[in-house]
DNA sequence: CATGACGGTTCTGGATCCAATAACGACCGA
DNA sequence: TCGGTCGTTATTGGATCCAGAACCGTCATG
C-alpha cells in the first residue's frame, strides 16, 4: 500500500477517482506522458498502488473532458490535437477570455491590477535571465502566464466562464505552449506587450479595448500553437 | 457476425458505457428523471439489464459533464441549477452562440436560410394549434428550436464551438425550457420575432447585427429560465 | 417529551475474477 | 522469399465479491 494520501479530498468530488484523474491529467499536462502515448490501465494502477477499477473510472472522466481518446477494445491514448483543432479551440477560448476581460472592467480592484502587473513583469524578467535552465524558466513562466489569465477570469466573477475556459485549456498539454513563450524572444516580447495593453485597458476602464485586445492576444497565441503542431510531429508518441 | 447479444455493436466505436450514459442523460433531459432525484446504481443497472460497473463509469462521465453531482459515499443526484448558475451559463452560451452567428454570415447558403425560416415558422405555427396536447407541442417545439440553433452552430463550421455550446445545454434539462417556450404566448411571439431578426441579419450578411441579436436572444432566454427556477422549486425532487 | 445513542439495513466504492477481443508471432504453403 | 493463417498472449470490459460509510428506526435516558 502506498502512503496514505487519502483524506485529501473534500466534499466536492470523489476521493480516489478524482485524485487519480488529477494525477493522470497532471502527468499529461507536464509532458511526462507525451501526447499520442498509450495509457495502460494495469500500469497506471500499479503506479498509483490501486486497483484497475478507479483508474478506469478516472479514464472515463478524462475521456468526457476530451483529453484522451478511448477506443472500444484497444485502450486509451492521449489525444493528438490537429492544427485546425487548435485553431478552433483557441477561437472559442479567445471569445471567452475576451468576455472575461470585458466583465473585469467593472469589477477589477487596484490590488488586482497590481497582481496582473506583477505577474506580467515577473514573467518577462524571468525570461531575460540567461543563466537558468530552460526547463525551469519554462515552468515558472507558464505558472505566471496562467496566473495572469486566471486572475482575469477570477475577477470576471463568472464561475461557469472560468470552468469553460479551463476545460478548453485542459485539452492541450501545457508544456508545449510553455516552451513556445520562452523559446522565441519575439514571442516573449510580444506577449509582454499584449498583456500590458490589456492591463492598461482594464485600468482605464475601457471594456471595448480590453475585450478586443484579449481576443487578439489569445488568437495569436493559438495561431502560434497551431503552427507548432504543424511543424513538429515530434514530442509525440512515447519515446 | 454473432447474433445480436447486446445490440450495441453498431455505433462506430461506442462502447456500452457511452450507450448507458446517453440513456441516463436522455432520461434526465426528458424529465423522466426529475432534477434533484437520486440515481441509484443498482436500479439503473437492472433497468438496463447490465451490471453496476458500466453504470458507475457512465455516472463518472455525467459527473465530468456537470449534469449530476456525486457526493463521496452518498451517491449521485441530478444537479439542481440555481438561478445564478443559469444566468452565468447563459451569459457564456450567449457569447458563444453570438460568435457562431457571426461566423455564419460568410458561410450561410440559401438552403440554410430556408431551413432556418422553416424551423422558425413551424415552431410558431405549431404553438398556435390549440387542439393538440401540450406535451406533444412542447416536445416538437423544442425539437424545432434546437434545429434552429443547431443549424447555425453547424453552419458556423467550428466543431469545438458546437461541442462547447452543447456541453452547456446538457447541463439543463430541456423539458423545462421547452415548456417555457410554448407556455407563455408572449414568450412564444418574442421568440419568433428574435429568430426572425437573426435570420434577416444573416440574409443581409450583417455579422454585427446577427451577433448582437443572437446574444440578446440567448440572454433573454436565460433570464426567463433563471426566473422559472426562482419561482418554481417544484418539478424537483422525485415525485 | 425530547434528545441522543445504538444496531440493522442499504448503498456506494474498491478489489478481484472471468470472458471477449485485438495485437503479435510463428508456422506453413505457394 | 513472401503471404496468409492459426495460435498465443496481453489487455480491455463486464460481473461479482467484500469492506466501509451513511441512513433509518428503535430504544433508552435526562
Amino acid at each position: 500500500m502506498s502512503v496514505g494520501d487519502v483524506a485529501t479530498s473534500e466534499a466536492t468530488g470523489h476521493a480516489l477517482v478524482d485524485e487519480i484523474a488529477a494525477k493522470i491529467r497532471a502527468r499529461i499536462m507536464s509532458g511526462d506522458i507525451p501526447i499520442g502515448a498509450q495509457l495502460r490501465q494495469a500500469e497506471l494502477a500499479s503506479d498509483f498502488g490501486v486497483s484497475r477499477t478507479p483508474v478506469r473510472e478516472a479514464l472515463r472522466q478524462l475521456q468526457a473532458g476530451g483529453l484522451i481518446d478511448v477506443v472500444p477494445n484497444r485502450g486509451a491514448v492521449v489525444r493528438v490535437p490537429s492544427p485546425w483543432e487548435v485553431r478552433e479551440a483557441y477561437e472559442v477560448r479567445a471569445e471567452l477570455e475576451a468576455l472575461a476581460a470585458a466583465r473585469c472592467v467593472s469589477r477589477v480592484s487596484r490590488a488586482d491590477i497590481e497582481k496582473l502587473h506583477a505577474a506580467n513583469q515577473a514573467m518577462y524578467d524571468r525570461s531575460l535571465a540567461e543563466n537558468q535552465p530552460a526547463r525551469e524558466v519554462a515552468l515558472d513562466s507558464r505558472r505566471e502566464n496562467d496566473l495572469f489569465h486566471n486572475t482575469i477570469t477570477a475577477v470576471s466573477a463568472n464561475e461557469r466562464l472560468a470552468r469553460t475556459i479551463d476545460e478548453i485549456n485542459e485539452n492541450f498539454p501545457r508544456n508545449v505552449s510553455a516552451q513556445l513563450l520562452v523559446g522565441d524572444a519575439r514571442h516573449r516580447d510580444e506577449n509582454y506587450e499584449e498583456h500590458s495593453r490589456i492591463i492598461e485597458a482594464l485600468e482605464r476602464g475601457d471594456a471595448e479595448t480590453a475585450q478586443a485586445e484579449m481576443r487578439r492576444h489569445v488568437l495569436k497565441a493559438g495561431e502560434q500553437l497551431a503552427q507548432w503542431y504543424e511543424r513538429r510531429s515530434s514530442t509525440v508518441f512515447k519515446g
